[in-house]
DNA sequence: CAAGTTGGGTGACATTGTCACTGAACTCTC
DNA sequence: GAGAGTTCAGTGACAATGTCACCCAACTTG
């Protein structure tokens, strides 16, 4: 089904021939469709966890409802939130959402160990990708804390966009990105639109005016 | 000077004497004093670092002057930020200052690297290490963005406070604990001493009725 | 089409952040 | 121990954001 999974991941790419025919052997392919939860505090797994095809938002929520976005989990990736906490078993209310269909590989922990104690490359490829986390939080918590909601936001939308003009998004679900209420998007929203950067319809936002939002997202 | 460092951490303690012995060997001590700054964006380091004696507060701050407590490194820890931004060349603007006098152990790259591929224990110590910090971090990230001021002021006196009745801090150090203004934190602790839950004078802040502070703490 | 559901708008108000001050409390120097 | 400078804290006005209680419009479904 998938021909060779282990060229996909920097840390598994450079590993010789032979370590590679073990892996493939001892490791579960899983799919999912969009919208499934691949994990949450109810959903505690037991196994290293890597993005073949896909993407996975990691959110958190709190309990009064509101949620934000931490970061976003792409094909080639691993989801060492996961390993995190397998090993500090404090509790945390961070949950991971396939956005699109996915396909992962799902490593046993034995033999993650195995492989992060005898293999080089596939240790460097771990730690980097709890550096990279690390460094993602860390620029959320300098948004949140020291941001303001109007640079924020142009910086999200064009993100979302990528190279298209439109996104298709809800208020709500913008708020739930940035980690605030849903009220406040529409009101920062309905300012952009005044100063024609967008333009909105329900579910959607057109991205009028790229080169104000971009400076928008880049002052402050 | 220091009798054996590698009984203090978790990672090195289970060590085999020879490699032990061998550590103590390469690795270098050092010593700083109260309000240095350990590691910071102009001062990346490149070498391990492991905190023997004291403790580090680790913070980042924005370019508008305030500043926000990410979490404290303490004695038997390491601090694997340092870690984490050789490997992910970001940039980033975190940094650590010395809270006391501090003693730690650095030890060279390639020693670290050889311990990690080839020492169960050390590597358990320095995933734990990453893990907890990730944890720490969406802590913060959810205080920030779902907390309420009075609340998370409460917790932070009562955890400042330990056992102690009275502490001594300036409303300024506490609003760069919490990534507020100063303005904030004396509004709240007005209020908090009309409510008779503290005392203030310069400089220090008594906590008259601490089990009125837990229960705010532990509110909402 | 009617009824229900979802997305979005609005005004009032609470909380938090920012600014521009003031004065009080401490420190230092002479 | 009397000023001078510095640090710390208090204040009022205002801006930005969060919360609440609604409303209505747009879609969806039976």
């Amino acid at each position: 089904m998938i021909p060779d999974w282990t060229e996909r991941f920097q840390g598994t790419a450079a590993l010789p021939r032979a370590v590679r025919d073990r892996l493939v052997d001892v490791a579960r392919i899983i799919h999912m469709d969009a919208g499934a939860q691949v994990f949450g505090p109810m959903n505690v797994p037991d196994s290293l966890f890597f993005l073949y095809d896909g993407r996975i938002r990691v959110s958190q929520s709190s309990d009064t409802g509101r949620e934000i976005t931490l970061y976003r989990v792409d094909a080639g990736d691993s989801c060492v939130l996961t390993t995190a906490c397998m090993l500090a078993e404090e509790a945390y209310n961070a949950e991971g959402v396939a956005e699109t269909e996915i396909t992962a590989v799902v490593l046993p922990k034995p033999a993650f160990d195995r492989l992060v104690a005898e293999e080089e490359a596939f240790r460097k490829f771990v730690f980097a990708a709890y550096s990279k986390r690390l460094i993602d939080l860390l620029r959320v918590v300098d948004d949140v804390a020291f941001g303001h909601m109007d640079v924020r936001l142009a910086q999200r939308l064009l993100a979302l966009a990528g190279d298209l003009k439109e996104i298709p998004a809800t208020h709500q679900r913008l708020a739930s990105e940035l980690g605030t209420a849903r009220e406040v998007v529409s009101r920062v929203l309905s300012d952009f639109q005044k100063r024609e950067m967008i333009a909105q319809s329900r579910g959607r936002i057109a991205l009028v005016d790229k080169p104000a939002l971009r400076a928008l997202a880049d002052s402050r």
